[in-house]
DNA sequence: AGCACGCCGACT
DNA sequence: GTCGGCGTGCTC
């Protein structure tokens, strides 16, 4: 008698335990890593093997934590999902590491690793029109057509030859030649119908199969394949990548920074690191930020890599993302470039993981389980032998300290190809602007540089940032914001539907006419800067401005059809938020212009600095990008603040020097890791009594088990205090200790309590 | 997640 | 006295 013991896929977090049941006689071929549907209480759901065992086997390992277990309530196996197990190996290693990494069940970490997070859906069955039950199905169909391989007789009787017969001849040629079974498509477009096809295999000269069909709707030709002479630093980098990719194990580090300025083409480094992989036998795996500010990764990769290429974004649809998944566990393709959830495919061979712009915040999972895709590709490239580059100009400060201190490799690429040179930075002292009774948001130099640049026929790119841009309403009288009455944030004016939104609860409100605690007709529209911003942008002479924003791209495609009417210069300033700063590479901009370039760095977040200096530099890097030198305008009102400083001289080493030092001091990562523990309540009372229980037992803890240097932090109302009606309240732990931390965390009750959420190696710690 | 069980408030 | 609110606990 065969058993297997299931973690059960229920999105709940305090499923901790896996269950046992008998595997029926139909059903002897699952074992560790299947699907299966199995009973559980009164419903049917999915579950993942997690150890297959006979009947001595099971006693045993369920006896050692209850003792009086009996097999009488064992319940079988439904059924098994798909033909052979999901989860490999590897994956259920990377699964069981990132359980207890992160602090969630074995069941939630599993769930990662299916497209769609469950392989079935409920299926309503019917009586007589009546609801009697619900069934399951899965839900992710393959979609398949019948396809036709040449037999034996086939081949002799086109050996033969039928002069009477030309079509059926010809049918047979196309099946000998093709390599797959043929379709009725496919015969199709020869002029061979799929009757035809059906006459041979009654004739027995074909066989008659059934092949997955498999869907691609970012099938897009890509031309482009230009083979670009490597610079020194690039070939040097090459070579040390093959040669980890050589001979893992040895001596070689398995783990790399691509630390290359903005313009140094990191690209062509990944491409070859690829290429080499590849000719190995071996998958690829690059993750990006985010699909569609990536399309030139994505079109340099398809012009080198062709239908070796699978991507995946996050407007695919579940089928379509199933199949891609497919195509890589099956090495139909062997390069996969994706976001985040793209670490979780399945891989025949996985050889190297590409992560570029390692250090972009999208990586991390806001939601439960909260991982960071790095630390999972680490992982799985760990389990797999395999080789891990993170590229970046403006690296996070964990994976520097990791290249500088020596635990991976470190590559750099310090100068750009050709005769480019990083762009020249002016700083703009705001005050002096005032002081020169200039009130407009535009500097006179901003103003007189755009205008030259549109004048010689060159573009611009103007970054604004998100909070300024932003509008909200204030009341003059009493000083009051509008805010929203589920959430604790200020209701955001959109001025195209005339209504003030809240962007937590996505809730709308009319234009108030007065203000809403005193009745003062004196409102305010604050921070309507940025739309005059544009306003007298568009007025310069000769200036057609085009705007990208979370408004103007609803659709996430969107983003590359205004880059590409800018690049065919359709406008001549591009105006936006973050997104323009980032990865796209327009040969005719030679000037960046930053508007409050502080705003950004004086969040009170110990990331604040690391993230506005980074974004500093990628705007930077948009200027001068071909062969025209490019300059940069850098508004502040704080012309001494460092970050700035260092911006200005584009100065990662010096930044981040003097950031790890602080970091240091405060015990904020590398140095400490933390967790951030977060309880959710309607009752504001209980969450204060819940959020000061769990300080006061981490405290104890702390002092009885003698952590390592370890802070703890709070409670303290989170930075957002309420969402939808529901108070957050934080407790942060910093510390040099924190496999202790965890677990005690996890050994104790609150692991289990569903209103506490924890968020390992969050990206913010307010 | 569902479902059962159990303990307090407002009704026929 | 009963109906039903939801807080708690369990599912092999």
């Amino acid at each position: 008698m065969k058993y297997v013991l299931v973690a059960i896929n229920l999105p709940v977090k305090n499923l901790f335990r896996q269950f046992i049941y008998r595997l029926p006689e139909n059903l002897l071929q699952v074992g560790e890593g299947w699907r299966v549907i199995v009973p559980f209480g009164s419903q049917k759901v999915e579950g993942f093997v997690v150890q297959a065992f006979s009947r001595e086997e099971a006693a045993e390992v369920l006896q050692k934590d209850n003792p009086d277990f009996s097999f009488a309530g064992v319940k079988e196996v439904s059924a098994a999902l798909g033909t052979r197990p999901w989860f490999n190996d590897e994956m259920l290693q990377t699964a069981k590491w990132l359980a207890k990494y992160y602090l969630c069940s074995l069941a939630e970490a599993m769930r990662l690793f299916i497209p769609g997070k469950t392989s079935i859906r409920r299926k309503p069955v019917y009586q007589g029109g009546k609801l009697i039950a619900y069934d399951v199905e899965e839900r992710l169909k393959a979609r398949t057509v019948l396809a036709y391989n040449i037999t034996e007789a086939g081949r002799a009787a086109l050996q033969a030859g039928n002069p009477r017969a030309k079509v059926q001849m010809r049918a047979l040629e196309l099946l000998q030649q093709a390599a797959e079974p043929v379709d009725g498509k496919e015969a199709e477009a020869q002029h061979i119908s799929a009757a035809v096809l059906r006459a041979l295999a009654e004739k027995g000269w074909a066989l008659r199969t059934e092949k997955r069909l498999l869907r691609n709707s970012y099938d897009r030709q890509a031309e482009w394949k230009e083979t670009l002479q490597l610079t020194s630093e690039q070939e040097q980098a090459v070579l040390k990548i093959r040669a980890s990719l050589d001979h893992f194990a040895s001596s070689c580090p398995q783990e790399f920074l691509l630390q290359g300025i903005t313009g140094s083409g990191k690209t062509e480094v990944y491409l070859r690191a690829a290429d080499y992989a590849l000719r190995q036998g071996r998958q690829v795996l690059v993750l990006v930020p985010e699909i569609a500010l990536t399309t030139q990764i994505v079109q340099r990769f398809q012009a080198w890599f062709h239908n070796e290429v699978a991507v995946v974004h996050s407007k695919l649809s579940q089928n379509e993302r199933g199949d891609v998944w497919y195509k890589m566990r099956t090495g139909e393709a062997n390069v996969l470039i994706g976001v985040r959830s793209a670490v979780f495919a399945p891989f025949k061979n996985l050889g190297l993981v590409i992560i570029d712009e390692e250090q972009e915040n999208s990586y991390k999972q806001e939601e439960r389980p909260a991982y960071h895709a790095r630390e999972v590709a680490r992982c799985r490239c760990n389990n797999n032998s395999a080789v891990l580059l993170l590229g970046s100009a403006t690296p996070s400060l964990e994976t520097y300290y990791r290249a500088v201190s020596g635990s991976i490799g470190h590559l750099q690429l310090t100068f750009r190809p050709g005769n480019s040179v990083l762009p020249a930075v002016d700083v703009v002292d705001m005050r002096e602007e005032l002081a020169q009774k200039n009130f407009s948001v535009i500097s006179r130099k901003l103003r007189r540089e755009i205008v030259a640049a549109v004048h010689a026929g060159q573009q611009a790119v103007v970054l604004l940032n998100r909070r300024g841009y932003s509008t909200f309403v204030m009341c003059r009288d009493c000083g009051e914001t509008l805010t929203c009455p589920h959430c604790a944030v200020s209701l955001v004016y959109h001025a195209d539907e005339q209504v003030m939104r809240c962007h937590y609860c996505g809730n709308t409100y009319p234009i108030p006419r007065t203000c809403p605690d005193c009745g003062s007709r004196r409102i305010k529209f604050f921070g309507s800067g940025t739309q005059k911003a544009e306003q007298e942008i568009s007025q310069m002479p000769g200036v057609r401005v085009l705007r990208m924003d979370q408004d103007s791209t609803a659709t996430k495609l969107a983003h590359e059809e205004i880059i590409g009417r800018f690049v065919k210069k359709e406008a001549n300033v591009l105006l936006g938020t973050q997104m323009v700063a980032k990865g796209h590479d327009i040969p005719d901009v030679t000037l960046v212009g930053i508007l409050a370039a502080d705003s950004a760095l004086n969040l009170p977040d110990f990331r604040a600095s690391e993230r506005g200096f980074s974004l500093l530099i990628q705007a930077a890097g948009r200027a001068g990008r071909g062969d025209k030198p490019g300059r940069v305008v850098l508004q502040t009102y704080d012309p001494e603040n460092e970050v700035i400083n260092f911006a200005k001289k584009q100065d990662y080493e010096t930044f981040a020097k003097r950031e790890l030092a602080q970091r240091k001091v405060l015990l904020y990562p590398p140095y400490g890791q933390i967790i951030k523990l977060t309880v959710i309540d309607k009752n504001e009372k209980k969450a204060w009594e819940l959020g000061d229980e769990v300080a006061l037992f981490l405290r104890n803890r702390c002092e009885m088990e003698k952590w390592g240097r370890t802070e703890i932090m709070g409670p303290f109302p989170s930075g957002v205090a309420k969402v939808r009606d529901l108070y957050r309240i934080n407790i942060v732990v910093k510390s040099m200790d924190m496999e202790k931390v965890k677990n005690c965390l996890s050994g104790s009750r609150f692991r289990t309590v569903k209103n506490i959420y924890f968020d390992v190696d969050p990206i913010t710690a307010i």
